[in-house]
RNA sequence: GCGCCCAUAGCUCAAUCGGAUAGAGCAACGGCCUUCUAAGCCGUAGGUUGCAGGUUCGAGUCCUGCUGGGCGCGCCA
């Protein structure tokens, strides 16, 4: 319908460019948006007030002008100038429920897109290292990296999932000693305890599990449990494993998977760091001082250069992210989402500089990155800090436990990740109408069973009579329906353009509530056979939809209630 | 002090590339179940979009300056 308007629309310039009333070099893209008002009829254009200004005419008068020259479409009922030269298009009904026809047609794939081309894109997202179960925190970042990549993979780019973390250095020693103190039979209160080691009692977990000499499978790597105390490499190795195989269930029951599985350490052992130094040294962007060697990262948008080796001789984190990054580039990303904490946000102006300081072509705004901003969960208003298991925060296990993995992902994924987020438990676990994900299940549950009921009266949906009767669809709350139906490819591809999840949960919570006003206004099993089905049909597509809508975001669309 | 992010109804949040009278849900009030799931619907009320300027046909959206909040400012990650 869209595309239609906008066709006539670059028609009627077409032909006032040729009456001499445009000049000719003016070549705007033509917007056409869905109306928020329907007294302003189903779509809406300001070209003349945009042309205005070239043409050197009054925006109303171009209006005049744009309409009149406009062609003849059956599709179009009426037009009309309104403001200050919106010109507002009233559709023919039946174009409008051609939508139904459309969505029923393309089924799982009406909203996905080729706008991608196939491109490759990169996106990298938890990235939690391997010292403790995931948090909240990382809950988020899961939630809207995954439904990014879905995202993407909707509107056709070639995604890579990718999930990067350190299993060797300082963190991971400390984690090693946890565990062996464990082992040995200490707790974090004796005095022989590790300087900040880990306190947590899933250290203990990870401590008997070794000593019981288990194996744990992870996605990338699987470990045998040497049982011996005094072995740290031993512990280390199981430890990382262990902690690998806790992120990886937690990951799985959220419905969060990985293409790669990235190891800093790999970027030791392949030479990578050491030829990332080398060639910014090579570069000239590089000074000793204090026995360190730093990097010139000022000349790069920087407030402040950066230490890249110690003066241990060890490397700072940034080194081995700037090395991980051109790695990225190196396999062909051109497109690369860091999805992270905003808590980390001072890495971005530090990386990017560092791969400008490699000159190798790489662009400046390259990569992209959504940060989140931290989450706050509360229980009866209070905030909740404590966990039965970690002893420090709230992990997203417990949450996908207490309050379902709908609800978490959807709270979770369906706000902007720019906005600090509190995440209510006694609300993401109402099963009442507070709660918006059921709000928005409900609506797929409620068309399923009216097709239950169709089907239990004897009265199976036709599809042919369906799609021959849907000029019937004529109520003001079905149209309106429909018109939302018809813009959902388009939230797609913007929510992929802005990596904005939360913008697909609010169209789903619109969708949702204008069937649920057409539910309450329409009877669906009427007597009439082509009216009756006519009306399932709407009903269908408005399921496939929220299907759709829902995938996207890594929640279930459950059949009843 | 410096940098990044945020500020929209009592509360939680939307608002497409800058478009018309800023929208939902919750909470409040009044209605709707002998009819397909009332986890729903209809209606009422609720706003100087933190403040002050600027840009233009038009600003919640862009720019400048304030105020308030979050995060960061390590030879930690």
């Amino acid at each position: 319908m869209k595309e239609t308007i906008i066709a006539l629309l670059d028609e009627a310039l077409a032909n006032l460019k040729q009456q001499g009333v445009l000049p000719a070099d003016v070549a705007p893209t033509i917007k056409v948006d869905p109306t928020k008002d329907k007294a302003h009829g189903d779509y809406a254009t300001n070209l003349a007030l945009m042309l205005a200004k070239p043409a050197g005419k009054k925006p109303r008068e171009l209006a005049e002008a744009l309409v009149a020259a406009l062609p003849e479409s059956p599709a179009v009922r009426s037009t009309e100038i309104a403001g200050p030269g919106f010109i507002n298009f009233f559709a023919a009904t039946d174009a409008v429920a051609q939508v139904v026809n459309q969505v029923l047609d393309a089924g799982d794939t009406y909203g996905r897109s080729l706008i991608g081309a196939g491109q490759k894109v990169q996106v990298e997202f938890v990235s939690a290292n391997p010292t403790g179960p995931l948090h909240v925190g990382h809950g988020r970042g899961a939630a809207i990296g995954d439904s990014i990549c879905r995202l993407l993979d909707a509107t056709g780019f070639d995604v890579t999932r990718e999930f990067y973390y350190n299993d060797a250095g300082a963190q991971i020693s400390n984690l090693a000693l946890s565990v062996q103190a464990r082992a040995k039979g200490l707790g974090p209160d004796d005095p022989s305890w590790p300087e900040d080691g880990y306190r947590g009692g899933y250290i203990e977990d990870v401590a008997s599990s070794y000593l019981a000499g288990e194996t744990v499978d992870a996605d990338d790597r699987h470990v045998t449990a040497k049982a011996d105390a005094d072995d740290l490499d031993a512990i280390r190795a199981f430890a990382v494993a262990y902690l690998r195989r806790e992120q990886d269930l937690d990951l799985k029951a959220f419905g969060v998977t990985f293409d790669v599985y990235f190891l800093e350490s790999s970027l030791y052992d392949d030479g990578k760091v050491e030829d990332t130094v080398a060639k910014l040294v090579e570069g000239g962007h590089t000074y000793e001082e204090d026995g360190a060697l730093w990097l010139r990262t000022t000349d790069f948008g920087d407030d402040k250069d950066r230490v890249m080796r110690k003066r241990d001789g060890g490397y700072t984190y940034f080194l081995p992210d700037v090395a991980y990054h051109l790695d990225k580039w190196q396999r062909g990303f051109k497109q690369v989402i860091n999805e992270q904490g905003a808590d980390h946000h001072s890495t971005v102006t530090r990386v990017r500089a560092g791969l400008q300081a490699l000159e190798t072509g790489i662009p400046q705004g390259w990569p992209d990155y959504v940060l989140h901003q931290m989450v706050l969960v509360t229980r009866s208003g209070v905030e909740v800090k404590l966990s039965k298991r970690a002893g420090s925060y709230v992990t997203l296990r417990d949450l996908i436990d207490e309050v379902g993995r709908d609800a978490t992902r959807y709270f979770l994924a369906a706000r902007r990740a720019d906005s600090q987020l509190t995440f209510d438990i006694d609300l993401a676990r109402s099963q009442s109408n507070d709660n918006p994900v059921y709000y928005v299940q409900y609506a797929h549950a409620r068309v399923c069973s009216v097709l239950r009921r169709a089907e239990a009266d004897g009265k199976p949906f036709d599809h042919a009579l369906a799609m021959a009767s849907l000029a019937l669809l004529d109520a003001d709350q079905e149209k309106a329906l429909m018109n939302r139906l018809a813009r959902f490819p388009e939230v797609v591809e913007h929510a992929a353009g802005n990596r904005e999840p939360q913008q697909v949960a609010q169209y789903l919570q619109d969708l949702a509530a204008d069937f649920h006003t057409c539910y309450n206004a329409v009877k669906v099993m009427v007597d009439d056979d082509a009216q009756r089905n006519a009306r399932l049909a709407l009903g269908l597509a408005t399921r496939q939809v929220i299907r759709n809508g829902l995938d996207l975001l890594g929640v279930s669309a459950p059949e009843e209630m």
